[in-house]
RNA sequence: UGGGCUAUCGCCAAAUGGUAAGGCAACGGACUCUGACUCCGUCAUUUGAAGGUUCGAAUCCUCCUAGCCCAGCCA
């Protein structure tokens, strides 16, 4: 980019959006100035032991941004250094989760189990340079020999093996001489440290498991503390961003990379993760609420998941301008899942069409609109955004508008259909209201009103003006479908665990509702497809329960409002 | 009670010793073929607390307080 070009347009945006950088992009800042590094490479390095959640979204979002910010690399890097807890099924959700959200990596998908062979190494290395050792304590005498918080460990019985009986068991260790647990290798550091990572880390264990990529070649596999910092070394890795539990690892970090020879070596810098208010992430509460049948899969629309998120109809596009607007900081913080709302509804109000769907339909009928007569309205897809184009929607004389849009009894500054009032159909008529139906027990079945042909939408009448708007469907061509209402998953008003650990599910997080009447233009809605239900909200077809001309919508988000109609008893 | 980190509006978050940005939420009002959107206005005399240095402190110093993380052969 040219100096004199960007110049312009870097003050055009100081004035807009004067934004500041983070904590990150000033490191990264001083780090080239000062020539440390000359182009930046950031790394997204999940292990495959799970689903990908918005916490992570943050993470892939932060690394990508500013691989590309700095025009650097951004690779996708599994790291695969545990096969107890590793699958396969992992990585391709993982590799599709992020794919969706736009974090195109450079280069092939990368496995740490590449880099066995350099791991197995340097750790020998290490061991040459008297810095690693066999260790013959159990697992409980490890944690034993490690102390305390407030008091040093002591030093491990095997601590001072030679150099040539230190390689040669590791070889033997490689070579699968020893059960699981019977060996272990330790960096030789301070036992003392008050860092309780450098109390001899353990570097290598012994586990005879066949690993997902690897297979049966290695039964000897490198520990995190170990493996991460050379993943990112070997790679060139620049700025390995991670989160703020891995601040005390920082100095284990440094004394691997130091110590295991590299030219160019990578910076580990830590971040605030990414909470919501109210929202469970947690592995096991999720696998839980699976298998108790409480949700219908890792990608419920009420999940946080990406695979959720993406089924509930979350916009890559939103879920970007969730975490630009978070922002990036090493202050624990629980967001508010309102701006993530926000986000989704700023994302899609000049994207999506806006549609007439009732959801708790009664009859309206017109009883001066000639009986058997139709007309096509035309209707704007996006009254803001012409690019959407125009539909045609019958208009007859019986029509379905929503429960709440009539009262019997209007409460105070109501401005819908009730007796003598008189407003507009969307895109079609004023109407005036003359009465209703009642069975009976005295519930209304129809209301009746009557219109007024000189008011059609488009003629530019402007004789009067109607209170209010509502919107409706035609009786005869809409069609009954599946509206599926979701809400918070946790009972908004208590806190997210019970005192015995249990979740305080909320047991209204989903409301079905079978009859809802729609206009014919969303029957052919596919999978994802999305839309704006005028005066009510956003919604996605569902992309397992939808069948071809029989979409079920799920509610990604209520639109806003201000006027709340008081509960009916 | 060892070490590491953090603390600025209800929630997120800027401010890098020069006199507390912005967004979300909320609340008024205008507009409206969506009670939406948009627009306009309100929302921290004060930065966890107390002292100190300075002409001047959210920023520097001292002491205190609160929260988070660490004792896996997990990542």
């Amino acid at each position: 980019m040219g100096e004199t070009n960007s110049r312009s347009a870097a003050s055009e945006e100081e004035k807009t959006a004067p934004v500041s950088r983070n904590f990150i992009e000033e490191m990264i800042d001083k780090d080239l100035a000062e020539g440390r590094y000359k182009e930046v490479c950031t790394r997204f390095p999940p292990e495959p032991n799970g689903y990908l959640h918005i916490g992570h979204a943050k993470s892939i979002l932060l690394n990508y941004g500013i691989a590309k910010e700095y025009g650097g690399k951004f690779h996708l890097r599994f790291d695969d250094t545990n096969p107890t807890k590793e699958k396969n099924e992992f990585v391709e959700s993982i590799e599709r989760d992020v794919a969706w959200l736009g974090a195109k990596h450079d280069g092939p998908v990368l496995f740490a189990s590449n880099y066995f062979d350099t791991m197995y190494e340097k750790a020998v290395l290490l061991i040459k340079k008297g810095l690693a050792y066999v260790s013959d304590l159990s697992a409980d005498e490890i944690r034993e020999y490690r102390g305390t918080l407030t008091e040093p460990g002591r030093e491990d019985p095997s601590r001072n093996r030679s150099v040539e009986e230190n390689l040669e068991l590791f070889t033997e260790m490689k070579d699968g001489k020893f059960a699981d647990g019977e060996k272990v290798l330790r960096a030789k550091i301070d036992m003392a440290s008050s860092n309780i990572n450098m109390r001899d880390p353990i570097i290598y264990r012994i586990a005879h498991l066949t690993h997902q990529n690897t297979g049966d070649k290695w039964c000897i596999y490198p520990m995190y503390d170990f493996a991460h910092p050379i993943e990112d070394a070997i790679e060139g890795v620049t700025h390995s961003l991670c989160t703020l539990e891995f601040e005390d690892h920082r100095p284990l970090y440094n004394w691997v990379v130091e110590n295991t020879d590299w030219e160019n070596p990578p910076r580990q810098i830590e971040f605030a993760k990414m909470y919501l208010n109210n929202v469970v992430t947690g592995k096991r509460y999720i696998k839980k609420l699976v298998q108790d049948g409480v949700v219908d899969g890792w990608d419920d629309p009420r999940l946080v998941s990406i695979a959720g998120l993406r089924r509930r109809g979350y916009t890559p596009e939103s879920i970007k301008m969730f975490v630009e607007l978070s922002g990036i900081s090493k202050a624990n913080s629980v967001s508010d899942p309102a701006m993530l709302e926000y986000c989704i509804r700023e994302d899609l109000k000049m994207k999506r069409p806006r549609m007439m769907a009732v959801l708790h339909p009664l009859k309206l009928i017109i009883d001066n609109y000639p009986e058997g007569q139709t007309e096509l309205l035309d209707a704007d897809n996006n009254l803001e955004n012409p690019e959407l184009g125009k539909r045609q929607i019958p208009f007859e004389r019986e029509l379905y508008i929503n429960e709440d849009d009539f009262m019997e009894k209007p409460v105070p500054k109501y401005k819908r259909l009730y007796p003598g009032n008189e407003v507009r159909l969307m895109h079609a008529y004023f109407v005036k209201c003359v009465g209703c139906d009642k069975d009976e027990s005295g519930h209304v079945t129809a209301v009746h009103v009557t219109y007024d042909p000189e008011t059609k939408a488009g003629t530019g009448f402007t004789g009067r003006k109607a209170k209010g708007t509502i919107h409706w469907v035609p009786a005869k061509e809409a069609f009954r479908a599946t509206v599926r209402l979701y809400n918070p998953l946790i009972d908004p008003d208590k806190s997210v665990y019970n005192e015995d650990g249990s979740l305080n599910l909320n047991p209204n997080s989903v409301e079905i509702i079978d009859n809802a009447m729609l206009e014919p233009a969303l029957k052919d809605a596919k999978a994802y497809d999305s839309f704006q239900f005028v005066r009510d909200g956003y919604y996605c077809v569902d992309c397992k329960d939808s069948k071809e001309g029989a979409p079920v919508f799920n509610r990604i988000v209520t639109l806003k409002s201000s006027f709340k109609l008081p509960k009916k008893q």
